[in-house]
Formats: structure tokens, C-alpha cells, sequence
DNA sequence: CAAAATTAATCAAACGATTGATTGAGTTTG
DNA sequence: CAAACTCAATCAATCGTTTGATTAATTTTG
């Protein structure tokens, strides 16, 4: 049946995505793949042709649920001050239900050589980046925000400490004291957390006063 | 020759560094890193016992001259923020010097599964983000910063920040209008405005008058 | 409608290649 | 000469992939 088919394929994809972002591409094995989906072994081969194609089938069916969302937000009536909480309430939301997602895609984007699939993702990354970066622009220009912040370094601000928590697990679990895999966890107290951390972080540099000269 | 001994050695370590970093743990075979290294394939065990003994030699070269530094700037007679001050420029002074080690350690470490080698390597990365976070906390204690501040989260700005600049060179370098591998760049330009920005970024959370409340 | 032909899905088994590691014989060195 | 070093050859294990047989469902045919 088709619809069985499509379920079977989307369980292997599953499957792919939380262990290919658990032990990299290189790390994980087909045989593993196969085993913990339940399914045999040449049924990868049979549905996505190789384990690349897998890697890539998993890629394309996260990509495509990825786009537009942050900016909605960006052109509501609303003050920058506003616009920013709701940006980081909305993205630390959704990178915390795709977080085994992130993390392959940050692997992927740390590799130096520029391929189609780094340009994908690239482009699409930069959406979300560029959409803050806009609202601290207006923020600035509209006089809400400090006229000579660096707006560039504050989105890598945001973008990485996002990832660091999310992608150095261990670390960050042995720093928070939880296993941060734990989804109650992350749910009831790590998001509400870093949403109020990155919300005094930036309204700190960006709305306080300060003797900003050095 | 003793000398020859260590040199050889050392030139290994210098190749399997750069392979290791740009393949990753799994992606690099001991055939190539030899191979590269105009060294016989058995001269990897027999120096350094094993793969993983030669990732973790690889490793612990790096981290041991700077793992003393942070420790010796925490010990200074200073104030809190004058030992942050330092330990920003020392640490970007030095990141930005060894980036391609620093994107071995984030591939590395953003793999899941808890095996030896993760587990050593959090260790010695944790006597960094410990170093930070002891003249936080210190700082919070002598009532320099904030009491309510969030050390830990803190910690993952730092690193996170210095991680995405460094590991997701596309966008970084859409972002900054430059590529930020060029070494001039990053010498001249990139590395005294990350220093002017972290401290200026912890400054504001740590020090400034701000309502804290919500 | 029933028999035959076709197709897709699934499986165990095995493929050649490559992996990290070891061996034992040979060479260099102090 | 003994110890340290170097090497080609080889090890068992695992890798991604392919194969050929089997099943079940679908379509075509008489």
C-alpha cells in the first residue's frame, strides 16, 4: 500500500536523523540504522539507493518544514523590543523540538568545503539570521536600541550559544547538572530559562545604559 | 636521535590534527593520516598505541598550554572584571589561532554517545568553562556583578559565540562580508571587535544598573 | 471469473573493500 | 650487541552494498 509505504519510509527517516546526528555520518552504520528501525538492511539501499542518499533524504524532509516563521513576527505593528522577545520565544521553541536536527545540521555546516548541500542549508539558515539582524536594525534606527552595538556579532550571539547548549551536550549537561536529552527537562525548565537568560542578555547590550566607550 | 624522535612525533600530531579536523574521528582512516604523514602505518600504534591514543595526543598537545593560562589569570590579585577582561583576550587571542583545532573539539563533542574519548576531552574542556564560571560566581560573591545573573548560561554565550563564528564558516562569513579563514581578516580586523564585543556584551548583563525583573 | 504474468517489497546471505591493529623480520642507533 | 625503530605483510572485524530467492499484492489475459 502506498500509505504504508510512505510511513515505513518516514519511520526510517526517523530512525536516520536521531542516529546520524548522534554519531555523524561517518559514525553511524547502515547496519545500525536498519537494525533500530526494525527493517532490513537492504531496504536503505532499496528506498534511498545509498547511505548518502539516506543522509540526504533526511536533510530534504526537515529543510522544506523549516522556512518561514520568524518572519511573520518582523512585520507586526509592534515596538523592536517586542518583536525580539517574541523571536527568541518562537525560535527557542522550535530549535528545542528539532534539537537532534540541529545538531546534524551544524556538523554538516562546520565542514569548510562549499558543496550544494552546505549552500542549501546556508541559505536557509540565514533567513532566521537575517531576520534578527532586521530587527536590530530598525531597533536601532527607530532610537530603542544603542546607535554602536554590532549587530553581525549579536546574532552570532544568539545563534551560538543556541548551538552550544544543544550540540556540546555533555558538557552542557555536566554545566546544568540534567542530561539536557531529557525532554521533561528541557521543556519545563531549560527553555523557559534560556528564554529569560537571552531576553536580559539582550536588553542589557542593547537597551540599558552604559558607558560604551573603549 | 631523541630529537628526531620528537620532531617525527610532533609532525605526525601536526597531520593528524589537520585530517582529523577535517574529516572528523570516524571520516579520518589511519592509512591516510600515515600516509600524509610520510610515515609507515605501524608507526602510529607503536608511537602512540592506538587511533584513539593518537586523537587524544593530538588533543592533549593543544589544550595543556592553555588550560594553564585561564588558571593562572583566575589567580591574579585583580578584580573579577579585570580577570574577565583578560581571559577574553587571551582566549580569543588563541581561538582564532588554532580554529582548525577548535572545530576537531565541536565535531567531536556534539557527538552523542558517551564513550572514553568524549569523556576525557569533557574534562579538559571543562577546566575552561570552570574557569569562567569561578570569577562570575566570584564576582557575584564580591558583589562586583549582578547576584541574579546566570553563570552558566553565560558560559555557553561565551563559547557558543566563539564556536558559531569560527565552525559555521558560511555564514559567518556571508554575515561579516569577508571570509573569515582569511588570516588577515581575522587578525586585524575580526579578532580586536570580538574582544571589544564580549566584554562590552558582559559588561552590560554583569555590571550595569538594569530591571532584572520578569 | 480464474489462471497467468507482472510488480513491489522483503529477506538472509554473501560480496569486495577498507578499517584499526598486529606480527615478525629487518634496520638503525647508541 | 641490545634497544629502539621501521617496514611489508597480514589479521579479524566491520563497512556499504549487492545478490538471488521468496512472498504478497496487482494487473493482464484467456
Amino acid at each position: 500500500m502506498d500509505k504504508d509505504k510512505i510511513d515505513k519510509k518516514d519511520h526510517i527517516l526517523d530512525v536516520a536523523e536521531r542516529v546520524f546526528s548522534d554519531l555523524g555520518f561517518d559514525g553511524a552504520s547502515t547496519r545500525m540504522i536498519s537494525g533500530e528501525a526494525g527493517v532490513n538492511m537492504a531496504m536503505l539501499n532499496y528506498y534511498f539507493g545509498s547511505k548518502e542518499g539516506l543522509f540526504l533524504a533526511v536533510f530534504e524532509r526537515k529543510i522544506s518544514s523549516f522556512q518561514t516563521l520568524l518572519q511573520n513576527i518582523g512585520n507586526e505593528g509592534i515596538s523592536s523590543w517586542d518583536k525580539l522577545e517574541k523571536c527568541i520565544d518562537n525560535y527557542v521553541d522550535r530549535i528545542i523540538v528539532n534539537n537532534c536536527f540541529q545538531k546534524l545540521i551544524n556538523r554538516e555546516m562546520s565542514i569548510s568545503k562549499h558543496t550544494d548541500l552546505t549552500d542549501k542549508i546556508t541559505k536557509i539558515l540565514m533567513i532566521n539570521v537575517l531576520e534578527f539582524k532586521k530587527i536590530f536594525d530598525e531597533g536601532v534606527k527607530s532610537g530603542s536600541f544603542h546607535k554602536d552595538i554590532d549587530t553581525q556579532l549579536l546574532t552570532a550571539t544568539i545563534f551560538g550559544t543556541k548551538n552550544y547548549i544543544i550540540n556540546a551536550p555533555h558538557i552542557s549537561s555536566l554545566m546544568l547538572g540534567h542530561d539536557i536529552r531529557d525532554e521533561k527537562f528541557l521543556e519545563e525548565k531549560l527553555k523557559p530559562r534560556i528564554k529569560k537568560y537571552m531576553k536580559r542578555l539582550l536588553k542589557a547590550y542593547l537597551m540599558n545604559d552604559n558607558d560604551n566607550t573603549n
